[in-house]
DNA sequence: TTGGATGCAAATACTTTGCACACGG
DNA sequence: CCGTGTGCAAAGTATTTGCATCCAA
């Protein structure tokens, strides 16, 4: 989560202009707990960027995660879903409704690494894959809902 | 890894017709380590089956995931990525060339629990991402054939 | 001023769908 | 024989790209 001097700091240094796109999309992201996706993410700009493009919004979360200044979080539904909390840490994902919900454990954080011959390991992260409190709650009815209604409960 | 006649049981069991395109989209997928895509799946299957459409790849891999027979890897690639080894393991990624290597840590198959309130874990997996051995030792070289070369290199 | 970012629409990549026909059980 | 799977092409999504214009530095 950087401020808005940090980020004018990292743009700088890196001879990229900060826009107010950018700093839009940032800092929509980071005042957000729901990993929201690309279209979510526009959805919510559009109303005080008048104008504002979705290839725009691509092209800066694109951007944002080449800097490193967010994750992007591989989720089984498939619209790619965007983080601007970069501190390691792991996901619970509800695979009916395709919620996301951050999981800290420090303990999680120091996983054994990969026996496999010669691979660098740069990130890891766990997924954990079931359902949310509320599909629990309610088996079977929403479990059809998860790309249908993708866009109305990013929360 | 099922036999074939695995297979017959479990879709008899489902009265579901066992066709040779699922077989044969099974057979290939399970005799493979590279975690294949669907058209590169596809791109092997239609020499020994002829007329084969790569739809009918899409919608067996969908069958047999649903049926619990294979796993779908969530890669940082566009495509989704199949393993025809249903028992727990976990991936390491590789951010520049795309291939994916299991990894099988016992230690990596007690994790704890998300402490997310009322979340049910059904499973979990590891990520982990980085550079396999070969774009390790080749920097920067293949690193943007990510996504251009993705059918040529799926081993 | 000026290189890179933006906005738009068209293109692309991956996956799903509709329908007629084929085939497994 | 019947119900479901398959093949084909077309439709759908998610994302990227080309290009003219605009803006941050």
């Amino acid at each position: 989560m950087f401020s808005q001097s940090d980020l004018k700091e990292l743009f700088k240094r890196r001879r990229m202009p900060l826009t107010h796109q950018r700093l839009a999309v940032y800092g929509e992201l980071a005042c957000r707990r729901d990993h929201p996706g690309a279209e979510a993410l526009y959805d919510s700009l559009r109303r005080r960027v008048p104008g504002l493009a979705l290839a725009t919004v691509y092209k800066t979360l694109k951007t944002l995660h080449e800097m490193g200044l967010i994750i992007r979080i591989d989720s089984p539904a498939s619209q790619a879903r965007y983080d601007a909390d970069v501190a390691a840490h792991h996901h619970a994902v509800c695979t009916a409704c395709g919620r996301i919900a951050d999981v800290r454990d420090e303990r999680l954080d120091r996983l054994p690494r990969p026996a496999v011959r010669g691979f660098l390991v740069r990130s890891c992260s766990v997924n954990f894959r079931g359902l949310c409190a509320e599909c629990a709650k309610a088996p079977g009815s929403r479990a059809a809902s998860k790309s249908r209604n993708r866009r109305h409960h990013n929360g």
